[in-house]
DNA sequence: TTTAAATCTAATCACTGCTAAGTTATCAGT
DNA sequence: ACTGATAACTTAGCAGTGATTAGATTTAAA
């Protein structure tokens, strides 16, 4: 033992956790090993084991807090624009811009993951939180308009295709790095999400 | 040198290619070592290093043939729907139904790649073959229904980003093998992508 | 018969996940 | 203040995987 300091870090889970989320921005997925996360923590290569059983369960855990903020977000945007018209395009928006601000998190939440889940059919809602904060901003729109029950999560997972396709799209290379620094592109990225968005409800 | 036969293999380079799709569909993408479609190919170790340079050049033209794949099934839909109304419908559904038939050539394609390009610009179209099937599909009409140039490249943009966030999300887990064997499902895709063709042209 | 390409053998190097067994700090109960 | 239990951490090492290279060997072709 080198260092007094070393033991008993006291916040090693959440050390380990948030250097996570660092190294992935710095070195994308691949650069997240236990032993490279210990090293940045100033602690051994055994001990994250005393908080996370085996390396999945780290990542498991990473990806609830990437979730976590990401719904964090969104909810944020869901309750500022509640009941106005343009909450659909903000929460679109909200969505993509989560990435842009984290593009490594993508991967993260969306490859390999048998812990966060896909939905595609109406019986798996629930088990994708991001999700659900699209269909609680949704619904009240799409019920107001009169649009019936079955075309509703049509209509909800186009959104959410749409909004994952752009957050896909630019997450790749450096696409994020242009959108946050030039507004220009930003606005052009909201124009894209416009599309869609048919005639306004007159 | 036990095997006579193993001498000038004659194809190895092919041979890996093959293998190394073949591998894909079964272990994923972490399956993937040259050691590996060595062995998989009755080779050395270090044969491979006589066809590609490292595995990244490996990779690179293993992402060439997926792309290869996928636009030609794009070319062909695109042309055998040429001037039909649905034309636009059929390039996604061949876009997704690609990725639903090989689910692992997603991530390869598009996970850490600085070889395959993404689109969100109009300077960088040419840099994604498949993107531009879907470009040379839609400009036609689009410019037909009198679509202003500038608006014309957001449209594109807004529906690949749908076929491509569908077929991100149909590549995770196991909903690609659903859509596979019930065609239920394959109805119900379609139907998510004709929520936003809007009202049939007039 | 020469030559160059294709392949093999053998080894190096750099990782990684994980575990066992020992060490130290903390804290509750006395 | 003492003591023992326990949680947090360390050192050391195993086992496995993978990329890559040097140098020898074989084949095919000119």
């Amino acid at each position: 033992m080198k260092n007094k300091e070393a033991y008993h870090h006291g916040n090693l889970q959440k050390a380990l956790l948030y250097e996570g989320l660092k190294t992935l921005g710095q070195k994308g997925e691949d650069g997240l090993s236990l032993r490279e996360l210990a090293k940045r923590c100033g602690v051994s290569v055994a001990a994250p084991y005393a908080h996370f059983k085996n390396k999945d369960e780290f990542i498991y855990a990473l990806q609830d807090e990437v979730m976590r903020k990401l719904v964090e977000k969104l909810e944020i945007t869901r309750t500022k624009y509640c009941e106005e018209k343009s909450i659909l395009i903000e929460m679109g928006m909200s969505y993509v811009l989560y990435f842009v601000e984290n593009p490594h998190h993508f991967s993260l939440l969306f490859s390999k993951s048998e812990h966060v889940q896909a939905v595609l059919w109406q019986e798996d809602s629930g088990k994708n939180p991001a999700f659900d904060e699209l269909r609680k901003a949704a619904e009240p729109i799409l019920s107001h308009f009169g649009v019936p029950q079955v075309a509703q999560h049509n209509i909800l997972l186009a959104m959410w295709a749409l909004v994952h396709g752009l957050a896909a799209i630019v997450c790749l290379h450096d696409i994020a790095s242009r959108l946050r620094e030039d507004p220009e592109a930003l606005h052009s990225l909201r124009n894209i999400l416009t599309v869609f968005s048919g005639p306004e409800p007159q």
